[in-house]
DNA sequence: CATGAATGAGCGTTCATTCAT
DNA sequence: AATGAATGAACGCTCATTCAT
């Protein structure tokens, strides 16, 4: 290994403890409860070193919202191995982002993050990470109309969009007024959910 | 005009001017862009005399977000009174949601500034400004049931609400990923809006 | 009665609602808690009509203080009409002092307020306030040296001035300090107050 | 020296640069007239390094406090080891009180602070730093008493306590009244010093 | 490469006082 | 005389970023 390559590994791993102490604080603190003084209380750095590895605090969140949604996308991939239908498929999907959001809500956080907030701007990275997710889904859909179980007329990659958007719209819903539906409306977020998914499968189906 | 009626005009005037300066400063800096100081720049006022019309920097924003909740409701109400059928009037309600998104973002972004913002706490009159428009949308499915033409297996009120989840989660797709889906995925906003009306209605129809 | 006499009548109605007003805003909300604000808001006078009665905030602060003084010296008059010994008398002096504590705090307050903030310019009449207390006390002592009962070789006049200063000080120490001395140190006020006196006692006597 | 301890010299100088500062800030304005603002001023610091060296406003009154009881406590325990009589070292407590109140008397304000304001929550070392007062003092006490030149009945606890309270009364005194003393009443301040002293004398002794 | 001291604009809020009506 | 809208300096405090060492 070459002295360069090594440099660009401790680079990486110094990058990676950072990027682990931000997730610590916010996991404490939240999303805004972020800020480079607690990162650098966290990872034991000098304040000024943060700054060596991330330009700006701005570009620790991104990498962070990229990471998200690597983590998401893993989790869509393990649908696309499993025995279910392409129909039951697509409903999986949301599903695990369901499941997603439940198991770390930070990560959930992160994942809209770039969603919500427009000055966040889109890297490379950060947009490869959303179209992995958009293909995998696409790549779905497609199969779905092959074998005849997906309406025809429906364009897979809108459709993918489409999936996507509505779902964080929900899980947005549920974060926000979940609490207060469930105790003046009486709707739990199963109810909220299931029938967001018949609805759906409903509305795709051939 | 009484003396008393002049001067409950002339506040209100003023209180009108100091949200209106929020909106222009909000319009070029943001929902998160906005303050006190920046609010008195705009209006000439001191800042000192902000708070003799509002008594917080949240007390604005909570007005404005009622405010734009009410334009929105307003248009839905002349959903309300169209000619079209109940399932016609479901996918109006998307429709003038996206056409209120596309007249005026920052009403958009204000209209859901509470299902983002879970630090803001919930006024009477905003929930109030919120269950109109449920109200609404549930007065309409119940309708649709009733004549046969919604599925009779799903609820109303969740209806209602996934209606809401799924817009905010659309347009707020739009928003922000709307450039990029045109230019790269040559995706246009309509047919993206087209297609989830039509995923909406199948999924719905009995 | 003239014009003029009764506009004066009136003025002195007007800033007695004024300082009453004052009063009760102090009760509820300590000394440092009241406003001009507050004041106008419980007189349902207008702001700027309190500065016409009173020049500055620190005015009615004025005011108050002396008239707090003049309570505390007509409950010292009972002392001079009642059938104790002088030194008994000079006894009582404390005794009606730490009473008057007790009853009403914030009285108590405002007696020691010049005592304690050197930025109040004295006026002539909370000069003479604070010289009608001096007087009667050195009434009190100079009749006991002539009965032979105080220590002749002690001025009146400075009996009074330092009887006075320490009385406040033991106050203060009552009222900062008293639930910690009771709490830890197992030191009740009264034992206090009435070590105060006896040393008192046996330091003044002949 | 290490670098370690070099910084940590550094660190300690700023520390009293700005404990100076807010010295001199109060010199000119009084207590209540210190503000983050003025020290930044005087010391050519930024408002926001300030905060690097002290936590709060109160931090730094609070440690003035205490450097200000550890001062007068330092100059009482130069009586401990003089060689007077236990009843004069009584004495001396207050004549020091007295000289140290004049030399500066800022730091006599600042030793009272804790006495006056009931906003600062005590901290331990506050604690400690009054007890350290109070048990020299106590210790003076019970050895008069066992040497029988102190009035026995007189707790020590309490004589102690007392004292405290009835010195800080009495400088008050002087420092607001004072100057309209000598000019009204031609009371210097040394006569009323000696007299209370005189009296406390009387008044303790066997 | 690493540090961390220093910055300073910015935040929301308060309040005694003024002054045009 | 009475009003109360308007002022604006002041408050304590925060924090992303910079830069001399």
């Amino acid at each position: 290994m070459s002295t360069k390559e090594r440099k660009e590994i401790e680079k990486e791993n110094r990058r990676n403890l950072i990027l682990d102490a931000a997730e610590t604080v916010m996991q404490s603190n939240g999303l805004h409860g972020l800020s480079i003084d607690l990162i650098a209380n966290e990872t034991q750095l000098a304040k000024g070193t943060i700054y060596l590895y991330f330009k700006s605090k701005e570009e620790i969140l991104s990498v962070l919202s990229i990471k998200a949604r690597n983590l998401l996308f893993a989790d869509f991939q393990k649908i696309e191995k499993n025995k279910d239908t392409y129909i039951e498929k697509l409903k999986d999907i949301i599903k695990v982002n369901y499941q997603f959001y439940k198991k770390n809500p930070l990560y959930y956080d992160l994942v809209s993050l770039y969603e919500v907030n427009n000055k966040l701007t889109e890297t490379e990275e950060m947009h490869q990470s959303g179209e992995n997710i958009t293909n995998l889904i696409v790549g779905i859909a497609t199969k779905a109309q092959e074998n005849g179980t997906l309406n025809a007329k429906i364009n897979p990659l809108i459709l993918s969009m489409s999936l996507w958007g509505m779902s964080v719209g929900m899980l947005q819903l549920i974060k926000v007024r979940g609490a207060i539906m469930k105790e003046k409306l009486h709707i739990s977020e199963k109810d909220l959910v299931n029938t967001f998914i018949e609805m759906l499968e409903n509305g795709v189906r051939k």
